[in-house]
RNA sequence: GCGAAUGUAGCUCAGCAGGUUAGAGCACCAGAUUGUGGAUCUGGGGGCCGAGGGUUCAAAUCCCUCCAUUCGCCCCA
């Protein structure tokens, strides 16, 4: 234990790195926005009841990956290791319901899972979910898909593939499960993993879903859900899908998609990316329509997905931040000159430039290359000789030129630069000119 | 929870058939150039060699334990 160390799994995020963050939160609120999702900002502790019940006690996230505690009063706490469940807590706590038919909303922020950490997988991670509550359109479904793919390629991401299932609702699930248990009890167990020896009892679904090649191989020829799902589902379903094309957007059929919450039900899916190494999902989420009466508010459908920032920040890189180059840097020669620095400063910044001053008095020469580093325009100097004459040296650190302005002038000068920023800003030059 | 690899300067790493004061590149600071930056040259500061124990006359180097990081498995976003 070292007191100097971050938390196994938790990271500190600098700049540039954070400016990728920046440019995904938001590139979220403008895409999001535009489809009449309003952002929500939920707590990060919640009650474990709330986990386990939403997100179902069999799930791998309940049994042994959430942050659980005890508050001083004895009370069972957890940091939320999904936004869902606190979404629904949140809709149903302040009647959202009664307000309006749709909500739609979304948040985001870290979310806590006690998993080993590995590339693209942290113990504290975040997320940009959307959910929209009182809609069972298949059009919610698909415009909700197409939300998704439109701020995906947002972020300026290509190669990314919609996986797309249905898992089918309360009528038709449970004859399927039959079917699969029947299949299922055919099978040597001695071919499946210890893990899917273990959800045969409690959640067969998931054992389509086992990555182990010998699980894959053993049921290879077990009965797919496609062909149980009832006429409603599959109504719902073809709908879907055929908004999907007529919009078109790319998809893929897979009918082994089940996903890790049992929240889920009829339209499910995930969005992955090759060349980000093992954790390769960077989307998911599907429909959700028992969840909300099943944790006591009102019988209303939903669905919604989350996207995985550390994953789009790998598919990003480190060239996707939108962080702007500053205008100045302040260079003081000697200490004499921090009040005006100080004053100037704020006077640039008042007419829309962005900036930082360095208040120690030091020489010239390394003051710029210090400039230089900061990646400034202009390097301000304030030296002896400028304060004797009350002026001001601005140094273009570009060209190399620079003037000497009386320092009652700056704030004209400020004016001129700032407005030729703005138009540079409108012709749609990049912001690094 | 399981497996493998790796921990040496701020960063990337070399050094490891055990043998003096532990090195390089980059970065940083200073000077050449008294107040003019990205180049060059010269010099400089910086290290509990991850931690603890053991073997040995002698350990960064060999052995054990622990810790941490990374990549996989699993899980998922």
């Amino acid at each position: 234990m070292n007191a100097l160390q971050t938390v196994k799994g938790f990271a500190d995020i600098f700049a540039p790195q954070s400016d990728v963050y920046t440019f995904m939160e938001n590139t979220a609120r403008r895409v999001f926005g535009a489809h009449g999702y309003s952002e929500l900002r939920l707590p990060i502790l919640e009650y474990t009841e709330l986990f386990q019940r939403g997100i179902g006690a069999d799930t791998d996230i309940v049994r042994k990956e959430m942050f659980t505690f005890a508050d001083r009063k004895g009370r069972s706490l957890t940091l939320r290791p999904e936004a869902t469940a606190g979404v629904v807590r949140a809709y149903t706590e302040n009647g959202c319901r009664s307000r309006e038919r749709v909500s739609r909303f979304f948040t985001l922020g870290p979310m806590f899972r006690y998993e080993r950490p590995q590339l693209g997988r942290m113990r504290q991670f975040h997320q940009i979910n959307c959910e929209c509550l009182g809609a069972d359109e298949p059009h919610a479904d698909a415009e909700i898909l197409l939300m998704l793919m439109s701020f995906l390629s947002g972020l300026g991401l290509a190669d990314l593939t919609l996986k797309i299932n249905t898992l089918g609702c309360r009528v038709c699930r449970p004859a399927y499960r039959e079917a699969l248990n029947a299949f299922l009890r055919g099978l040597d167990p001695e071919r499946l993993c210890f893990d899917c020896r273990r959800r045969l009892g409690t959640n067969s679904l998931r054992i389509l879903d086992c990555k182990e090649d010998s699980c894959r191989e053993a049921t290879r020829g077990a009965p797919e859900l496609r062909g149980y799902v009832c006429p409603d589902c599959a109504a719902h379903f073809d709908s879907v899908l055929a908004a999907l094309e007529r919009e078109g957007a790319g998809w893929e059929l897979d009918p082994r998609l089940v996903r890790g919450l049992d929240y889920y039900m009829r339209t499910t899916f995930e969005v992955v990316s090759a060349g980000i190494g093992a954790q390769s999902s960077v989307a998911g989420g599907g429909r959700y329509d028992g969840l909300v009466r099943d944790l006591g508010g009102p019988d209303v459908p939903g669905i919604g997905f989350a996207c995985g920032m550390e994953r789009l920040a790998l598919l990003i890189g480190e060239s996707g931040g939108e962080a702007e180059r500053p205008d100045f840097y302040f260079a003081l020669l000697d200490g004499k000159g921090a009040d005006l620095a100080l004053s100037a400063a704020r006077i640039l910044r008042g007419q829309g430039l962005a900036g930082a001053a360095d208040f120690s008095p030091g020489g010239l020469k390394g003051k710029l290359r210090l400039a230089v580093r900061n990646g400034a325009q202009f390097c301000m100097i304030l030296g002896e000789d400028e304060l004797a004459r009350e002026e001001i040296v601005i140094k273009n650190m570009d060209e190399g030129s620079q003037v000497s302005i009386p320092l009652s002038s700056l704030a004209d000068w400020a004016e001129i630069r700032a407005e030729t920023k703005r138009e540079r800003g409108r012709k749609g030059g990049c912001g690094n000119l």
